[in-house]
Formats: structure tokens, sequence, C-alpha cells
DNA sequence: GAGCACTGC
């Protein structure tokens, strides 16, 4: 058996060979040349300078070398493993510099040691924030401070203070590694327009919450709830900042609710805007609504604010001319009147500042002469990142089969280069993912004696939390790591040790299509940047190697960027926020991409179906009610129906649990599968999927004690279920809140009766009425809206089962037009809704 | 009898 492998995996060897470019030059490229500066695709930058310290005391063999590599923290990790639980990824931070100590710390850039009320803080109101005492804070801040120091954007601390002293708005791009994140707000903090609060969005929590944690560190304060934070940080279910706070990281989501409550945003001095490159929906909103506002304050058409608002907006490959214009478009509206408006941008690096002011006083007496003494225009910025060289090697012939050639690649490297360098997998999703794993479990096996051993690690979102873990346990002894990712290792998780990237150019993307109503997830090319953004992997840490199983042409031919999601999603959902906000006309939104008019249509015609726009296009009652939920328009609905019928408690049950990932767990083997099937019949119901997630979510509610084993013993997903439970919180408060809810109960109901699971049906059909499908002769489902056929999916509890018509909360397509999340109705239960929406 | 990339309020 052994023998037979050892043969394949020497005969893969050998293909492997064959097939790519030798690498004694990729080997010669792994060290890199002290003093060489290189930057992204290789031009010039610094080189990190602990690189001589790791060469200095790099012992022979492979182990102690991993060892050394490890526990030889700099300031950063140090940092980082006590500040915060291992599981959290690094974000995009400093390189470190081991002549951290010994430096004094220059007191002006860094804001004055926190008040007196610091040394009897080890007792703070609440647990969030860092019980240290005084030196220890300022002993900390001075040891980073010449790190800070070292960061690429350290020199333009003065550029973009005096950019933003003389406009509004700066838009600044700043490669991974240079320090924007932590660096821009501090820079910020002392300047005379700052009296309040400085904003800064992220899109993911953990880049919030371990931001914060970093910032009050380097500031030397206290981060969290207490009088002397000034630091703090707020995402959902989160809220770690208190009265003094005056630099709050937090999520987009929570950026966007602050806004419907305070259109002016008058507790900030400054918003800035983070990672905008990556085009999430709710960024989009944001920079649209900030259009608006900052032209509204140059207007003077603010309601009630005064003092000025300062925007930053930060991105690693932003289209800045794209984000420019965007901003300059919207202030000319008002100046309006025709006017020429002249050159927007204005440089604020590489210039010296008198030098910029006097381009500028030309520019403005050239083009600008009518223009009002205010100078509203927009600075830009450029920050070099940090990065080691990374080698490219492409295919030369184009293939299907990724996971073929990944497999011959990865022993190649394997076989090839010296350890340490582990090896990231870029994969479309779990299917290759597990399989990839498997056969290199299976070649791995058969390899020599003297060859180091390949570990193979998989890592998708979907994977348990302590299977995730595994990616940051060191390497053991004499072995390389292989992680097979799908694309969460390009942003969301950083995965240390990795010096060889292979990418297979494809991920999947999900679509939404207006005609059908329904959303596919299909696997495509990737985008230049997202390849750019994967092969920047493999030079986090060392000189690298980034392989990529397609050809230069087929590179050269791939889309610049990633299509933002706002013009492949149900719009429904953003354009209830933006009528929420007040924006009456969606259509003339200032979106930096416009989705198409189509898209627009429909997600208002959805929202007139669910009762959330009046016939005029006005938001509703009803819709501000939706819009306060953070949840899609269709599951607000059915909460707001859910409170006139007298379910609401049931129907935030469901609702809360169908608003995390899968509740059930998926199970691989045909064995387990059946004693799943077992354990769960007593949840199952037959009326379906969300009286059955009710039954699920109230049986846990009442186990006080053993929920862990319950979930076990249930094949349920505890981590899903405390989210349900978290969600659930947060949706009762805010039925309270808005009077839908007299009370919330200390106890679960009683299971519903018939007639009550009536109206719950009843409820989800009023949010879902388009989401319906009636029994058909030839034994498949159609929808009644629109007559597409519809097949329940196998993960159902009522597939293979035939019911007059059904109700479905997910419509996707796959391999063929799926309805997931399905309940069983009658067919004039769904006449009688149609007839009272259309 | 299919299979779901990733965030987030």
């Amino acid at each position: 058996m052994s023998k037979r492998k050892n043969k394949q995996g020497s005969a893969i060897f050998q293909i492997i060979s064959a097939y790519t470019k030798p690498s004694e030059e990729a080997n010669a490229s792994q060290e890199p040349k002290r003093g060489t500066k290189r930057a992204r695709d290789g031009s010039p930058i610094d080189e990190p300078s602990n690189k001589t310290v790791k060469k200095a005391v790099r012992p022979t063999s492979v182990p102690k070398e991993l060892e050394i590599r490890r526990e030889n923290p700099s300031v950063e990790e140090e940092t980082s493993q006590t500040s915060q639980p291992k599981k959290i990824p690094s974000i995009t931070t400093a390189r470190k510099n081991p002549a951290a100590n010994g430096i004094r710390p220059n007191i002006q850039s860094a804001p004055p040691p926190s008040d007196q009320s610091n040394h009897s803080s080890s007792r703070l109101p609440n647990g969030k924030a860092h019980v240290q005492p005084q030196n220890g804070l300022s002993r900390k801040r001075e040891a980073l401070l010449s790190t800070k120091k070292g960061l690429p954007i350290w020199p333009h601390a003065e550029g973009i203070r005096a950019a933003l002293r003389r406009n509004n708005v700066l838009v600044l791009t700043g490669e991974t590694g240079s320090g924007k994140s932590t660096q821009v707000p501090q820079f910020l903090l002392s300047e005379p327009w700052c009296s309040k609060c400085i904003a800064i969005t992220q899109p993911r929590r953990v880049a919030a919450i371990s931001l914060a944690r970093r910032v009050a560190e380097e500031m030397g304060t206290f981060m969290g709830t207490g009088k002397a934070a000034k630091v703090g940080y707020s995402v959902r279910f989160d809220n770690a900042t208190g009265p003094n706070t005056r630099i709050k990281f937090l999520t987009e989501g929570m950026l966007l609710q602050e806004f419907l409550r305070d259109p002016e945003m008058e507790q900030y001095s400054a918003i800035i805007v983070d990672e905008v490159h990556e085009r999430s929906v709710n960024v989009d909103l944001i920079l649209g609504f900030l259009r608006n506002l900052v032209a509204d304050l140059e207007r003077g058409k603010a309601k009630k604010r005064k003092q000025p608002l300062k925007v930053v907006i930060m991105s690693a490959t932003a289209d800045v001319e794209g984000l420019v214009k965007f901003f300059d478009d919207g202030l000319k509206e008002e100046t309006a009147n025709g006017e020429a408006g002249g050159e927007a941008v204005e440089e604020t690096n590489s210039v010296t500042p008198g030098a910029k002011k006097d381009k500028k006083m030309a520019k403005r007496s050239a083009s600008d002469d009518t223009q009002p003494q205010q100078d509203n225009r927009i600075s830009t910025c450029f920050v070099e990142g940090r990065q080691y060289p990374v080698k490219m090697v492409y295919l030369p012939e184009p293939t299907d089969d990724w996971v073929e050639s990944a497999l011959k690649l990865i022993f190649r490297i394997h076989y090839k280069e010296p350890l340490p360098g582990d090896i990231l997998v870029f994969l479309p999703g779990q299917d290759t993912i597990e399989g990839l794993e498997k056969l290199v479990k299976d070649y791995a096996e058969g390899m020599e004696k003297d060859v180091p051993k390949l570990l193979a690690l998989p890592l998708f979102a979907a994977l348990p939390q302590h299977a995730q873990q595994l990616i940051f346990e060191p390497t053991p002894a004499r072995t390389r790591k292989v992680i097979l990712s799908t694309n969460i290792a390009e942003t969301s998780v950083t995965v240390p040790g990795v010096r060889y990237v292979i990418d297979c150019g494809k991920s999947k993307i999900k679509q939404f299509r207006n005609n059908l109503g329904l959303e596919s997830l299909l696997v495509k090319p990737i985008s230049k940047s997202a390849a750019i953004q994967r092969k920047g992997r493999a030079g986090r840490e060392a000189a690298g190697q980034c392989y990529r199983l397609y050809t230069e042409e087929a590179y050269n031919g791939l889309d610049e960027r990633t299509t933002p999601e706002i013009l492949r999603c149900d719009l429904s959902h953003a354009i209830l926020t933006m009528k929420a906000r007040g924006v009456d006309d969606v259509i003339n939104f200032p979106f930096l991409d416009r989705p198409p008019r189509e898209a627009l249509r429909k997600a208002l015609l959805q929202l007139l179906n669910l009762g959330a726009l009046e016939e005029t296009g006005v938001i509703s009652e009803r819709g501000l009610k939706m819009a306060k939920f953070p949840l899609t328009p269709t599951l607000g609905c059915v909460l707001v129906e859910a409170a006139h019928r007298d379910c609401l408690l049931e129907a935030i049950d469901i609702v809360s649990a169908l608003s995390v990932e899968n509740v059930f767990l998926n199970l691989t083997t045909d064995e387990r599968k059946e004693e799943a099937e077992t354990a769960r019949r007593d949840l199952y119901r037959r009326e379906g999927d969300h009286m059955t997630l009710l039954v699920t979510v109230q049986r846990y509610a009442e186990e006080r004690t053993g929920r862990k084993a319950w979930c076990e013993r249930h094949f349920v997903s505890h981590r899903a279920m405390q989210n349900v439970l978290n969600i659930r919180k947060q949706l009762r408060e805010l039925c309270k809140s808005l009077k839908m809810l007299s009370y919330i109960p200390s106890d679960t109901p009683p299971a519903p009766s018939e007639e009550r699971t009536k109206d719950i049906l009843q409820c989800l059909l009023r949010g879902f009425i388009m989401n319906t499908a009636r029994f058909m002769p030839d034994l498949s489902y159609r929808t009644f809206i629109g007559n597409q056929t519809v097949a329940i999916h196998p993960s159902s509890v009522l597939h293979k089962r035939q019911t007059e018509a059904i109700v479905f909360t997910e419509f996707v397509f796959t391999t063929k037009a799926f309805a997931r999340g399905v309940s069983a109705v009658q067919y004039d239960w769904v006449d009688e809704v149609i007839e009272k929406v259309f």
C-alpha cells in the first residue's frame, strides 16, 4: 500500500518537474537582499528591519528555526497576544522594529497620558477597559512609538493634517502594511477642528475590535466604556465606547444605523471610511450619505450641525480618480449653475506644503476665481505599502483541473523549497478543498522518510471554530503546512508563515437575478485586484512565490476589479435604508456605481408589495419599523405582521434562526447522517422547516444547564444557537422599543397550538409571497408568481413530501432552482395574501 | 438526494 503511494508520490514529482520552470532562480529570490527596497509587484520599498535579527539567530535545524520564528515576537506580536484572543487573526499592521526599546518617545506626536483617574482605574465601571497600571500603559506606548515611526505612513502625518485643514475631504490610498488604519485617527486627534470624536469604519467586527485595542495601546490610554478610555469600538452585540471616547472603531453597519438616528453625524468631528476598495453595499451607502452631508454643510444647508466635518476615504487599491470625482461632483452640484469646476485633485504627497499652497493658489486664480474664499476641494494622498518581493509563476497552458494542478505544485514546492515556508492554496469552495485535502493526505503518506512532512489544513467559513484554529498553531517540527482555503484568507484571515501561494483564479460569487428573484452562487474568474491580493499573501513575512493556475494571458484578460456588491445583489434592503434616511429620490441617489434601473425598480416594487412604501413611494409607518430591524425587508415584514397576529415571540425565534448560518450541522458520512436524523426526530415538524426551527430554538432556550451537550446530542451547531439567542434578545428589545411588544418574557412560550401555527405561517406568507409555489400534477412545484419550476432542497424536512402549496424563505440556483427553508401552507391562504397585496 | 464564497445591523 505504502509502496504504491510512494511510487505515485515520486511520479507526481516528476510530472511536476517537467511541467513548470525549475525553481533555482526562485530559490535565489527567496533570500531578500538586505537593503533592496521593493514594493508590490517588485518595485522598491523599505526592507523590514527585523530581517537581520531573524538571520542572526537562525539555527541550522528546521524545527528550531520554526520555534525561533514564533518565539521571537516583535513588539506587535507580543502585544497582540496579550491583548486579544489568539483566534483573532492579525490585521494589516506594521512590521516591527527591534530597536523599539531604548528610544525615547516623542511626546509631541502622541497625545499626553490619560488623566489621573487612570491610576485608580483597575476597577473601572465595566470590565471592558484594559486593567493595567498607568506606568504599564505608558511603557507600552513608549515601546510602540518607534514602531509607529517606522511605518510608511509616518512621514505623511503633517501632509495629511495640512490637507484636512485646507479641505474637508481626503482620499488616501495606502497599501497593505502602511499603517493607515491605526495612525490616521491618531494624526488627527490634536487638530484644532477636532473637538469631538473620530469615527473609523471597518468591514469586519474582528478588525474593529483589534484595531481599537492596538490604537489604545499605542496612545497609552484605556479602551472601552470607562471614563478614562479614549479609544473604543462599536460592533453588533458589543458596544465598548465611553463618555470620553475620542477614537471609535465601528463596523460599517453600525455607522449606517447611526446615520438613521442622526443624519448630520453631530457627535463626530471626522469620519474615516476604511477599506473602501472592498465595496460592500454598506460602504456604498455611507459614501453616498457622506457626499450629500458634506455638500449640505458646504452649502450651509445643515439643519443643526455647526462645526465642520472632515471625511477621509481610505483604500488599498482605490480608484482614486473615481472617488475624487464622486465627492467633487457633489460639491459642484451646489456651487453649480453651470460652473466649470476646474481640477479637483490636490496631491499632498511628495510636495512640500508651501509649494502645494502656491500650486493651489495658482490653480484657483486661474480657473476658479468665481469661487468664494472657502476652499472645497478634495485632497489625495498615496502611501506605499510594505511587502517582500513575490515571484510570479504562471501555468504555460490553461487547465480546468485546478485540483490536480494544485496537487502537483504542492509536492513540487515541498520537494524543492527549503523550510520554513507554508503553502496557501486558494480554491473556490468547500468541495474542492475537501477533495484536495484528501489527495494531499494520501500522497503525503507515501513520501520518503527523509522528506519533511506535509500537513494539510482546510480553511473556510463554515468550518467549526476549533478546526479553523489549527491554522494558527505552530507548525510541528520538520513539517510544512498546506492551507487549503476559500477567499476567506484573501481578506478576513491572515494566515501566518505563508511563503508560497497557489491561486486557482476562481471564486464563488453570489449573483442576484432580478427577473427571477433568485440568487445563484457561481464559480467565476476572480478580478486582477483579487489576484494581486492573493499573491500578496506570499510576501507578508519573507520573500515568496505565487503560482497562478492559469496563463499570463488569462490574467491579463481578467476584470480590473471585483464587481461591487451593489451591482449584483437584491437592493430592497439598501433602498429601505435610504428611504428611512430620508432619501426620497433613490434613482438619483449618488451611487459610486449606479445599479441598473431595472434592479432599482424591482426593489422598489418589492418594498411596495411588502407595504414598506406608500403608493407614492414615500416610506410608510410599517416601512419605518422594518428599517429599524437588522433584517432583510422580508423578514422585517414578517415581524411587523406577527405583531398584529399575536405571534410575535414565535416569529422572532424563527427569524433569529433564519438569520444565522446553518443551525443543523452538515454531516459528511452516511452513518452520521442517519444518526442525526434519528436524534433530531423529536425536533422535526411536519409543517416544515420553520416550525422545526421554532421548536429547536425553544428547546435550546429551555435547556438551562447543558446547552452544549444538548446541541451535541441533536447534531445542532452550538455556535449558531448562541448567535440565535443573541439576535433573539436584540429583536425582542427592538420590538419592545417600537411598542410592538408590551413586555419581554422571561420564559419561552409554550409550543404553539394548531391555530397559532397557522398564524405564524400566514405571517411568513405575508413577507414571502413572492416565494410561494403550488404542487403540480407532474409532481413538481411551480411558483404562484412567475410560474417557475422549483424543487424542495434535500436539506429540508419537506424534501420528497407532497403538499398542496409551499412558502420558502430562500430561493437559490445551484444545479437547479431550489427552495430552502420550506413550510407547507394551504392553497387558499396564498390566494388570500395575493389578493390583498396585488 | 444536494452541497453554501464572504461580510454585517
